[in-house]
DNA sequence: GTTAGGCTGG
C-alpha cells in the first residue's frame, strides 16, 4: 500500500494492530513504512510517529534513529537529544532499547549544531571516539557541522584535518563553518586548497563560497566562481542563483544582480528577498518596491526577510508611513514582526529626527527592545546632539548593564558627549569602560586586489606594506585637506560594518588606512559601502573625501545607503 | 536508512 496522507498511515497502522500478525513479513515492512512516513514526511506527524515507536516491543536501531532525525529537523530538537540519552543511558525497562549506531550520531550532532550545545556536542564527541566511530566519514562531518555551528571553527577544523578521507561534504561543512563565523577570508583559502587537491566542488560548495565572496566584497573571486559555475552548467539551481544575486549585489555590481535574476527562471522568495534587499541597499528604493508588488502579483508569499528588506528599503527612503503600513501588513502574511523589523521602524523616525516619537515607539512595542534598538535611538541623540535624551536613557533604560561584555553603548555614549564639546564625560566614559575590563574591538575592512584579500584592522602595522601604506595615507591626507585628490589610487573597496567602525574611519587616523588599504593602480573604481554610514556627519565628510579623491560623485550617490537626497539636501535637513 | 547548502539585521 503507498501512503501519501497521514490518513492513510493511520489507517493502515489500525489494520496492523486489528490483524494481530506482527510475526508477519508483510506487517512488519508495513510498520516501517508507515513510521517512516509519519517522522520524515513533510505532511507527516511527529507524535504519531513517536506513539507507535513507544507501542514496539523491540524497536530496532532504525525506529530510533528515524525518530531522532526527525526531532533533530524539527523546531524542537531537544527532543532529539532526550531520544538519544534514553538510547545511551537505556532508561527504559521492560523494553529492548537499542544501542546507538554509526546512523545515530549525526543526527544527534545536528541537533546540539542547532542547539549551539557545545558542551553535549563536545561529550558525544567523546562519546564517538570511545564507541570507535571515528572512522566513518559520515560521523566526522556531522561532527564539522556541530562544531561550526557552535561557533567552533577551530575544533570544526581539527576534525577535518584528522580525517583520513575527506569528501566534498566534510569540505563544505568546514567552508560554510568559516562563512557563518565571520572569518570569510579563511572560507576562501580553504575553496583554493580544495580545488588544488582535486577535490569537485558541488553547488553546496559553490554557495558557500560564494557567501564568503559576499561578505568580503571578494568581487574577483565571484566572478571566477560564477564562470566555474556556468561550466558546470549550474547556473539554473535556485539556490546558486541568489548566492549569486546576492554575492553581486554586496559587491557593489547591482546590475549584474539584476541580471541573473531576471535570467532565473523559477523565482522563489529567496530569490526575490536577494534582489529587493540588494536594490534597497544600492539606494534604489522605487525599483525595490517595484519588485516586492511585482513578488506579491506572482502569489509569492513573503517572509520575516523579505520584510525586513522591504522595511530598510522603507527606512532608506525615509518612508514612515510605508513602512508602518508595511510592519502591520505582515499580519496578513502570518509574520509576526521581530525585533529587527521594528528596529526599521525606529532607525526610520531616527533618522528623519522624530526622537520622541522613536522612544515612545520603542515603549510601547510589542516586544522587549534589545541593546541594539536603544542604540539607535542614542545614536540619534548624538546626530540631533540630545544630550539629555541620551543620558536619561542610559538611566532609565541601564544600558550599560544589558551588554555587559560589548562595550558599543559606552563608546556611543562617549560619541554623544564628544558631539556636544564634553569632553570631561567622555573621558570619564573611557575611564568606566577601563575599570570594568572592556576592551575596544577595533574595526577592521578588507579589500581585495587582483584576487587576494588584504584585511586592515585599525591601528594594525602588520602588513608587508604597512609602512608605504602609512607614508601613502599620510600623504593623501595631506592632499585632501588641500582640496585635491590623488588619481594614482583608482580602485577602493570600503567596507564599514558598523557604526563604531564607521565612525573610526572618519575620526581616527586609522581611518584611511582602513578605507584605502593598499596603493596599487587598478582599472575601474569600485566603492562599496557594505553596511552603515549612520550619521549626516558622517557621511557628509565621507563623501567629501570620496568625491574629492576621485571626482566620481555619482557612484557615491547611486552606492550610499541610509541616506536619501533631495536636490543636494539631505534627510536630516543639512545640506552638503 | 545518514552528513553540508541560497535571501534578513535596528
Amino acid at each position: 500500500m503507498e501512503i501519501s496522507t497521514m490518513a492513510q498511515a493511520m489507517q493502515l497502522h489500525a489494520r496492523l494492530l486489528k490483524s494481530g500478525r506482527p510475526e508477519d513479513q508483510t506487517h512488519f515492512q508495513n510498520l516501517s513504512k508507515l513510521f517512516t512516513f509519519s517522522a520524515l514526511s513533510p505532511s507527516g506527524n511527529l507524535t504519531y510517529a513517536r506513539h507507535i515507536l513507544t507501542t514496539l516491543k523491540t524497536p530496532n536501531s532504525y525506529y530510533y534513529n528515524t525518530m531522532i532525525r526527525a526531532y533533530s529537523d524539527s523546531p524542537d530538537p531537544t527532543r532529539s537529544i532526550t531520544l538519544f540519552l534514553d538510547m545511551h543511558c537505556r532508561e527504559e525497562e521492560e523494553r529492548v532499547v537499542p544501542d546507538p549506531d554509526k546512523f545515530t550520531y549525526p543526527f544527534v550532532l545536528k541537533a546540539c549544531a542547532k542547539l549551539r550545545h557545545t558542551q553535549l556536542g563536545k561529550q558525544i564527541h567523546g562519546l564517538i571516539l570511545k564507541m570507535g566511530f571515528m572512522s566513518d566519514r559520515y560521523v566526522n562531518n556531522a561532527l564539522i557541522h556541530m562544531y561550526s555551528g557552535c561557533g567552533d571553527s577551530g575544533h570544526a577544523l581539527k576534525v577535518f584535518d584528522e580525517m583520513s578521507e575527506r569528501d566534498v561534504v566534510s569540505w563544505t561543512s568546514v567552508i560554510d563553518g568559516f562563512v557563518d563565523n565571520d572569518r570569510p577570508i579563511e572560507a576562501i583559502k580553504l575553496f583554493d586548497n580544495m580545488m588544488d587537491s582535486g577535490v569537485d566542488p558541488n553547488e553546496a560548495t559553490l554557495v558557500s563560497v560564494l557567501r564568503g565572496c559576499a561578505d568580503t566584497g571578494a568581487l574577483s573571486i565571484g566572478e571566477k566562481v560564477h564562470n566555474f559555475v556556468k561550466e558546470r552548467k549550474l547556473n539554473g539551481k535556485a539556490n546558486v542563483g541568489t548566492a549569486l544575486i546576492d554575492m553581486y549585489a554586496k559587491c557593489g555590481c547591482i546590475d549584474n544582480a539584476r541580471w541573473i535574476f531576471n535570467e532565473m527562471m523559477d523565482k522563489d522568495v529567496y530569490a526575490w528577498t536577494a534582489m529587493i534587499s540588494g536594490l534597497a541597499s544600492h539606494g534604489l528604493l522605487e525599483e525595490a518596491m517595484e519588485h516586492f508588488e511585482k513578488m506579491k502579483s506572482c502569489s509569492i508569499k513573503p517572509d520575516e526577510r523579505t520584510m525586513t528588506a522591504v522595511l530598510s528599503a522603507c527606512r532608506n527612503a525615509g518612508w514612515i508611513g510605508k513602512g508602518l503600513y508595511h510592519l502591520r501588513s505582515m499580519k496578513k502574511y502570518k509574520l509576526r514582526p521581530t525585533i529587527q523589523h521594528y528596529g526599521c521602524i525606529v532607525d526610520t523616525f531616527v533618522r528623519a529626527g522624530q526622537l520622541d516619537e522613536a522612544e515612545k515607539y520603542i515603549r510601547k512595542m510589542p516586544i522587549d527592545p534589545d541593546v541594539v534598538l536603544w542604540r539607535t535611538l542614542l545614536w540619534g541623540c548624538k546626530i540631533h546632539g540630545d544630550v539629555e535624551r541620551s543620558e536619561r536613557l542610559v538611566k532609565d533604560v541601564e544600558l550599560l548593564k544589558m551588554d555587559s561584555r560589548d562595550c558599543g553603548s559606552y563608546i556611543l555614549l562617549g560619541n554623544v558627549y564628544a558631539a556636544t564639546g564634553n569632553w570631561k564625560e567622555k573621558a570619564k566614559m573611557r575611564e568606566l569602560m577601563n575599570q570594568r575590563g572592556l576592551v575596544k574591538t577595533p574595526g577592521s575592512s578588507r579589500i581585495e586586489i587582483d584576487g587576494l584579500i588584504h584585511e586592515f584592522t585599525a591601528g594594525d602595522s602588520r602588513h608587508f606594506e604597512a609602512e608605504n601604506i602609512y607614508a601613502k595615507l599620510d600623504e593623501m591626507e595631506q592632499n585632501v585637506r588641500r582640496e585635491g585628490y590623488d588619481p594614482k589610487v583608482s580602485e577602493v573597496l570600503l567596507e564599514i560594518d558598523n557604526d563604531e567602525k564607521a565612525s573610526q574611519l572618519l575620526h581616527h587616523s586609522e581611518k584611511l588606512a582602513l578605507s584605502f588599504g593598499l596603493i596599487k593602480t587598478n582599472p575601474g573604481t569600485v566603492i562599496r559601502i557594505v553596511k552603515n554610514l549612520r550619521s549626516c556627519e558622517d557621511c557628509h565628510s565621507f563623501m567629501k573625501l570620496i568625491s574629492k579623491l576621485y571626482q566620481r560623485e555619482i557612484i557615491i550617490r547611486d552606492r550610499i545607503r541610509y541616506h536619501y537626497f533631495k536636490g543636494g539636501e539631505c534627510s536630516c535637513g543639512d545640506r552638503w
